[in-house]
RNA sequence: GCUCCGGUAGUAUAGCCCGGUCAAGUAUUCCGGCCUUUCGAGCCGGAGACGCGGGUUCAAAUCCCGCCCGGAGCACCA
């Protein structure tokens, strides 16, 4: 061991080549990190998976969770990915026909494309032959006791008046829901569960309800239905219905799986594989959709796609990668601790993919006036539009020493504080200068030299420019919503929207807009 | 309050079920260095964690108990 670690490293290497050359390739893969194993799969012939949103929102990082994984994992076994729009409120939790599409849309830009699609208010008769079945065999009923009686009875553990008449009572009272016979509130079906579960939430619990669609009309079916189903009655029957076997969501609907397997259990099925992960929050985002509604209908957002948000249509503006997005949620899988991302995760993936496919352009910010005294002659800078690919093609300035022998650029104000009177700075790619005076809104400068080592031995700070009259204007929103002004070179011209590109020592912009002057948006350093 | 989850570096994650190979791995972050006509990327090196207290055991991040902290649910919402 001593005499192999005494070895210089380059030795050791060529050793190790030559006796276990796999060893070294082994090392070279970076593996990507995989979703753990989903449990069970082999009692199923194929993996079915859903996500379920209520339409009443734009789709946001909270919702990446549910999304990826589902898809994810049934990519993983060849299965099957449903999208279900979880749209039975037509009052408190009103779909919004816009959001139906904007996550159609979301999922396709994630790329998370669904197999099959379904709209819970295209199902009302459904639910409701279910929900007659479940009368008749009394396992369910409808009961007419105010909440606050019921909820007396329940929590003594005793049951309400209803709930022991006998099913042709019940069916008669379904009769007279379904007539309109009930107004809101006065009627409720309920599904028989254990009156002495610990929990008091699970006891008897709602399915289906009343709701005066006269006065609350549902965007997509209008006043057609009265009763309406509850979550845990509509999600419960659809997962068996369409044949989920592994349903995967949040942790808040722990409960809920308690209180569907008693219907499970009345209507003799087995109850899918259930994996339920954390909440997962980012630093200072809100990921609350009444949170976002009411910031974007109140005017504090600019939109659904304010960079403040975490909204998916707000990453996607700001250059965010889908393929970043997909990497985090995988590296976090599926556990059901919560978790706190930090943007700088996220950044990270992005970046990774971003790197070596975006071209560098300049964009100075603030810019101050920069002149340059004693060019010797015209310079022409042939610049790279990517380091490593030059087969990406370059962009090329001439800095003509027109005036006498001077030449002005745009140079950062924000470089301002590595400029010191008598220092050498480069101007990268072009060359080196020497600083004469530096004021608050310019700077003169005596040309120096041009080798790029000199720029080195002089250990010479490098900063970017933009040459006066080859400039265009440019505004770079910031995730803060806020803007920074500034000067981008001329061959950004040639952009177009929707491009990603780094602007270089600033950061890498998606351009929103580009008229004469560009408008990008932020997505990091 | 009741019911149920969970707590590994700044962040995220592996390991926990089936104690030892964990003086805890990985990514990111931060700091150095190298490389490179930029920042970045890349390469090399460094910093940084098992919530607390007991117990079982030759041995505990892993098993048991207590505590603390965090979260979720307790709707005729999803």
């Amino acid at each position: 061991m001593g005499e192999v670690n005494s070895l210089p490293l380059s030795e050791q290497k060529r050793i190790v080549e030559e006796k276990w050359p796999e060893a070294l390739v082994k090392e070279k893969v970076e593996e990507e990190k995989k979703l753990p194993p989903l449990p069970n799969v082999d009692k199923y012939k194929t993996v079915v998976t859903r996500f379920s949103p209520n339409p009443d929102c734009v789709l946001h990082l909270g919702s990446a969770r549910a999304i990826i994984l589902c898809h994810e994992y049934a990519r993983m076994y060849r299965g099957k990915f449903i999208l279900r729009f979880e749209d039975t409120d037509p009052k408190l939790k009103r779909p919004v026909p816009e959001f139906y599409d904007s996550i159609r849309e979301d999922l396709m830009w994630l790329g998370c494309k669904p197999d099959e699609e379904y709209i819970q208010s295209d199902r009302i008769p459904i639910y409701y032959e279910y929900a007659e079945k479940l009368i008749n065999d009394g396992n369910a009923y409808v009961c007419i006791c105010t909440p606050q009686a019921f909820r007396e009875k329940i929590l003594a553990q005793k049951p309400c008046p209803c709930r022991d008449l006998p099913p042709e009572t019940h069916m008669e009272r379904w009769q007279r829901m379904l007539d309109g016979e009930y107004n809101e509130g006065e009627a409720v079906v309920r599904i028989k569960t254990d009156l002495n579960h610990p929990n008091p939430a699970v006891r008897d619990w709602p399915a289906l309800r009343i709701i005066d669609t006269e006065e609350y009309p549902h965007p997509r079916v209008g006043s057609k239905y009265r009763v309406w189903p509850l979550y845990n009655f509509a999600c419960g029957l659809d997962d068996h219905l369409m044949g989920v076997t592994h349903i995967i969501r949040g942790k808040e609907h722990l409960t809920n799986m308690v209180r569907q397997k008693y219907m499970y259990s009345h209507l003799g099925w087995e109850y899918p594989e259930a994996i339920h992960y954390g909440r997962l929050k980012i630093v200072g985002a809100y990921l609350s959709k009444s949170k976002i509604v009411q910031g974007v209908k109140g005017g504090l957002y600019t939109g659904w796609d304010d960079p403040r948000l975490a909204t998916f249509a707000a990453l996607r503006k700001r250059g965010i990668t889908p393929a970043a997005i997909k990497r985090l949620i995988i590296d976090v899988g599926p556990k059901t601790s919560d978790v706190v991302l930090s943007w700088e995760n996220l950044y990270a993936y992005n970046r990774k993919i971003l790197d070596p496919e975006v071209n560098r352009y300049f964009f100075v910010q603030t810019p101050i006036q920069l002149t340059v005294h004693g060019l010797p002659r015209t310079f022409i800078a042939k610049i790279r539009l990517h380091p490593e690919r030059p087969e990406r093609g370059f962009k090329e300035y001439v800095i003509k020493t027109s005036e006498g022998d001077t030449a002005l650029f745009w140079i950062s104000r924000n470089d301002l504080k590595s400029l010191t009177v008598g220092k050498a700075v480069r101007l990268m790619e072009l060359f080196n200068i020497k600083i004469e005076s530096v004021e608050a809104y310019a700077v003169e400068a005596s040309f120096l030299s041009e080798s790029y080592e000199d720029a080195k031995r002089m250990d010479a700070p490098l900063i970017h420019w933009v040459p006066i009259g080859d400039d265009m204007p440019c505004q770079v929103v910031m995730p803060d919503a806020a803007t920074v002004e500034g000067v981008a070179e001329k061959a950004c011209k040639n952009l177009k929207s929707g491009d990603i590109v780094q602007f270089e020592r600033f950061g890498f912009v998606r351009i929103e807009r580009l008229d004469g002057k560009i408008l990008a948006y932020f997505a990091h350093k």
